[in-house]
Order: structure tokens, then C-alpha cells, then sequence
DNA sequence: CTGAAAGCGCTTACAG
DNA sequence: CTGAAAGCGCTTACAG
């Protein structure tokens, strides 16, 4: 079927048009179009001159408007991946929710990681006059971010630079606090922790996230008085390391009441080597975890975990780029717990 | 720490500028920089302007540029819901790697699947006059778009309008090939299918895909000589879905030599229900599955499936768009085969 | 071969 | 109270 739809451009209604049809300068449909109060037209004009736009179909020029007032009402999303976890993606519907309640859209970039791409996605939206730049990351690895010597204003979310900026992180200290509590309230005492990460045990300065999770774990633990039977080092964060730590872990003789994983993929790994072991996961032993995955809702039994909030920081990193003055503060986001059903009651 | 960050706008290096700088009119300097072969500047002076441009820094003003040609070098992505699965993230990757390779910059929106959020992302991007919309859907019934009387050309994602339309799809039918044909090359002649959809069972013109999955299947089944022993209707394509029909299916008297699932969620399920029942996925039984989600590679042993091709999709459709005549055809897109560790070796 | 001028669609300071 | 004019930064048809 070679239907061509590729539609030609009609000329759009300008301001010029809606001036000619109703009788009035453009001046004066400018000015009753944005309502400035200054210069007051009759009230009649004014209703016959909304009339007419409305029924024209006008709407202002964009690119006119952008050249006139050097805004162009968009903001620019760089992040690294967005096919990775809910991680990018949950950012991108935060974002686009506060864009949209502003009246901004949104322009996206991604850069894999890449130096040279971010440079250039910075570049590129500084070029476009973005009306400010939110850098989003996977892991909150302190870096030197390149190419923001530009005059456009800029969130990071979930990552630090070397130099003083507005981040946005999860609040991830409370959510040992969070965990260690709904624990105490299982009447666990006991608990294995699956896993550490080794990198940033070396370099806890560089993982400020991981170090504060597990920093918040620990004394949050101590304070409800729940004892800590052992803890394995991750190289990584996937299930099967996840797997081999719990494997690891079933194979001492120092059995915990409850495990507490460092993520939900960790936290399927583990699932697996339980039900290898025999032992039922959340039944014979309670899971906890953090992250909140799409896999978090799929396991059997549900887990509970707690939310990285990503959607929030989102929205957050919009309204703190919109709402005026910016300083170089972090913001910390709450991480929700989310209850499902790997963790006995409270009681 | 209280610093301030927010920079104010240092004034822009505009075109007027490098004029000045170089002596020469700024008809001179934009015909040098945009390389107007037919009015011959003397070699010496171009290479003069152009050295001052690139000292300056001089970028042009898209704002600008836009007003002058009524172009923004800027394509619109309108999703249902970037959050779930890596359906709408695929897309997004392929389509920014495409618009970046051919300087277009990329605004999205998500629509959630309501029709006035549709329409107002529709009427939002037409205002910003983007030089191309794509609209991509999560699955790929038929229905009908509003809103899309704009003269922007417009190409579909997996999904139809009942209007004509430019649109991209997944060969499934085609899968159903690959699939049958890599049982047969693992000597399997006798499979269950784990499950079909019931509404698409009942509305096939309605569900496209899912259909042509299916059709395929059979038929290639059919052809490779390759037996169905039962095949289970599924209300819904999740793990629990998947744990359900297959653990009817093993109360059955037919026992397969395989499983063929719906998708990677369903497969998930089948995992668990082939667990309970002693049996190891992928050794016991094999499986094989369609889509290729995340949970596909995290599963033990990890699932061998069919990709749902959704960059190459996203990519696709940036070229339809910025290639020229747009014809309401339908273009299929190949699903490829990831092989991983569900099935036997091919003989 | 090169420059002055007009115009894309808007807003606003300035006259009338 | 209202309109003509200038200007945002670019490109191109038109004179010189």
C-alpha cells in the first residue's frame, strides 16, 4: 500500500494572522495574549481577540520566542544507559511528570559512560540553550565531570563531581535504619549480610551510596540489637554472585535468622541457592534487600526491599532547576520500604 | 555550604560578532560557514573567518536558525510508559543513537496509555514543530490515534492506527521459525506451549503480534515435524501466569520434551513450577522463550529466547523518518536469537 | 566578488 | 489607550 503520508507543511497561524482577522495591531494581540496588565484594552477587544486566536488555532512560535527571550522552556536529561534497571528509566518519568506540571519538555541524551560522549551531550545541549542540564548516573561513584564550564544550570542527580554542585541522592543512610527496624519488628536478632562490595570497601570516598548503605546497616543493626553472623564480599552485584555468597554462606555453621542482600538481584541469587539448600525463601528464611528491581516483584515469594527512589529524585532535580537560586547542596531523597512477602509479619 | 552555582547568562558569540572580529560582512561569514559553493570568498579570507569563528567559540543560534528555516533538527518520542520492561528504553537507545548520527536531538513524553495525555503530547511536540514524531506502544494493538491531523510526519512503533500509517513491527512470524527450527536442530519432537493469550485468542485482528507469534509458531512447528502436546491459555503473561499453566501442564499425562513460553515472564514462572516438581529448567526440560527482557539473563540456567528488537526498532523509525517520502507500509524488523543455556546444544 | 537589506514570528520600549 | 518600529540571530535574494 503506497499511501504517501508524509503530509506538506501548511503555513501556521502567526500572530500577524490573528491581528488581520480581528481588526488589532500585533501589539495589542500580544499583549492581551499574555494577559499583561500594564496597558489595559477593553475588556470587549480582548474577548473578540482570544475568540479569534482560539478559533485560528494559534499558538505562538517557539523558536520566535526563544530567539526573543534566550529561554527556550526545555530542559536536558544526560544519563549514562537507559536500558539498565528501572534506574534511568524511572528518572525519565520523574522528570518528564515535573517537566510537564512546568510547562517544559524534555531533552534526552545518553552517553554510555563515555567521557567524549558527555562532553559532547553537554556541548550539544548547551547549544540548544537547554534552560538547565540534569546529569543522571548509574552508581554514585565521585567523579570529574568535563564540559561544564558552560553558563547553563545543572542537577546531578545520584552522583558527586569534584567541584561543588546541586546532587541529588537517595537517602540511603536512613534506609539501614529503615531495614533494621522492620527487622526488630520480625523479632529477628540474628542476620547474615549478602554482600558487601569490595571496591567500595577499598574506596569508600568513591561509593558514597554503597558506604552509606551499609554504614547505616550497621549501626541501625547495633542500636536494635540485632547481631550480625557474617558478611561476604561481592565483587559484584548479579545474581549469581549473590548465588555463590549464600552457597558460601549456608556452608558455615553460624545460621542467621534472616539474610539482608545488597540488592534484589543479589537477592535472586540468593532465592536460588536457598531453594538448592532446601530451605524456602521468606518462609525458611526472611529476606530483605534494597533497590527495589522489576525482579523484586516477580521473585517467589514477593520481596521486600527498599526503593531506591529514582522517580522522586526526578522530579526533584526539575523543580530544584526551576524553583530559582541554586546552591551547591546534596539533597536526600527518602527510600521507601516496599512490603511484599519475604519477611515474616510485624509483630 | 552555601555557594552559589547558578551562572548568570554571559552573552552568546552570535554571528555579528565574528564579522566584526574579521572584517568581513556577516553575509561573508555565513556563506563561509555553511560552505556556499556559489559566491566565491577569496580561499585566504575563509580560512581567516573560520579560524576567528573557531577562536570565539562561535556556535549559531538554533533558536534562530529554526525562525529562518522553520526546521529544529528535533524529533519527538512518545511513549506509553518508559518505566516498564526495556521495551520503551530500548526504543530510546536506538532511536538518540540514530538522531545523534544524524544531528537531531531527541524530546519525550509518556503518555501512560491515556488518550488526552496522547493527544496533548501529540499537540505539545507539534507546537515545538519537531521534525518527526514517533510513537511507541508497549503492546501492539490496533487502535485508534487522536490527534494526528497535524502535519508533522509520523511513524508508529509496534503499534497500528486505524488510519494508514507508517509503521514498524517485529518479525514475529518469523520467530515462530527460528524457534521450531532450533528445537528440531536439538532433536525435540515433541513440545508444550506455555501459554497463548486468551483476548488475543478472541480479537486476533486486535493483537498483531501476538497473533503472528503464535501463527508462525504453529505453522513452523508443523513443518519441522515438531508435535504440541497441550498448549495453555494464559489470562496475563506474568511469572505467576507462567507458574499456574505450567504446573497443570505437569499434572498432564503428556509430558513434553520441551516448553515454548509466551515470553521471558512466563518463563520465569515455568522455572519455579518445573523446580517444585524436581525438575531442572533447562536440563530435565528445556525452555525457550520470546522477548529477551532483563530477568532473562539473571535466570538459572539463563534463557535462551528470541529478542524482541526494540533498538533496532527505535532505530529504524528515526530513519523512515529524516530519509525522506514516508509510505504507509509496515516494516518488519528481525528477531534474533539468544542463545544461552536453557537448551541443548544444536546436533 | 561582496555588502546592505529584508524577513522568519515574536515582544516591548517608545511615540502618538 | 493603541500602533509603528526596533531587534533577538540567522540566511538569502538582490544590488552594487
Amino acid at each position: 500500500m503506497k499511501v504517501d503520508v508524509s503530509t506538506p507543511k501548511t503555513r501556521r497561524v502567526t500572530l500577524a494572522d490573528v491581528a488581520a482577522a480581528s481588526g488589532v495591531s500585533k501589539t495589542a494581540v500580544s499583549l492581551i495574549l499574555n494577559n499583561r496588565p500594564d496597558s489595559r484594552i477593553s475588556e470587549q477587544t480582548a474577548a473578540r481577540v482570544r475568540q479569534t486566536a482560539n478559533d485560528l488555532g494559534y499558538r505562538p512560535n517557539l523558536a520566535a520566542q526563544s530567539l526573543r527571550f534566550g529561554k527556550t522552556r526545555t530542559l536536558g536529561f544526560i544519563s549514562e544507559q537507559v536500558t539498565v534497571t528501572r534506574f534511568a528509566s524511572g528518572m525519565i518519568t520523574g522528570i518528564l511528570r515535573a517537566a510537564k506540571q512546568h510547562d517544559h519538555t524534555v531533552l534526552m541524551a545518553e552517553t554510555f559512560g563515555e567521557e567524549p560522549e558527555l562532553r559532547q551531550a553537554i556541548a550539544q545541549m548547551s547549544h540548544r540553550e537547554v534552560d538547565g542540564l540534569i546529569l543522571g548516573f548509574m552508581d554514585s561513584r565521585l567523579r570529574e565531570l568535563p564540559g561544564l564550564e558552560s553558563e547553563v544550570p545543572v542537577v546531578l542527580v545520584n552522583g558527586h563531581d569534584t567541584q561543588p554542585r546541586t546532587c541529588i541522592m537517595p537517602d540511603e543512610f536512613a534506609a539501614g535504619s529503615t531495614v533494621a527496624h522492620r527487622l526488630q519488628q520480625a523479632a529477628i536478632t540474628r542476620v547474615a549480610l549478602i554482600g558487601t562490595h569490595r571496591r567500595a570497601t577499598l574506596h569508600p570516598e568513591s561509593y558514597p551510596s554503597i558506604t552509606r548503605r551499609f554504614a547505616g546497616l550497621t549501626q541501625a543493626l547495633a542500636a536494635e540489637g540485632i547481631g550480625i553472623t557474617g558478611q561476604w564480599e561481592l565483587e559484584d552485584w548479579n545474581p549469581s554472585d549473590g548465588f555463590t555468597a549464600t552457597r558460601a554462606m549456608l556452608a558455615g555453621n553460624q545460621p542467621p535468622q534472616a539474610l539482608i542482600c545488597a540488592n534484589d538481584r543479589v537477592a535472586m541469587g540468593a532465592y536460588q541457592a536457598l531453594a538448592e539448600h532446601g530451605l524456602r525463601p521468606g518462609i525458611d528464611m526472611p529476606v530483605i534487600s534494597f533497590d527495589d528491581e522489576d525482579i523484586a516483584a516477580y521473585l517467589r515469594p514477593a520481596l521486600t526491599t527498599v526503593r531506591l527512589p529514582y522517580e522522586q529524585m526526578g522530579e526533584k532535580a526539575v523543580e530544584l532547576l526551576l524553583g530559582g537560586q541554586l546552591t551547591a547542596d546534596e539533597h536526600l531523597v527518602p527510600m521507601p520500604l516496599i512490603e511484599r512477602d519475604s519477611l515474616p509479619a510485624r509483630r
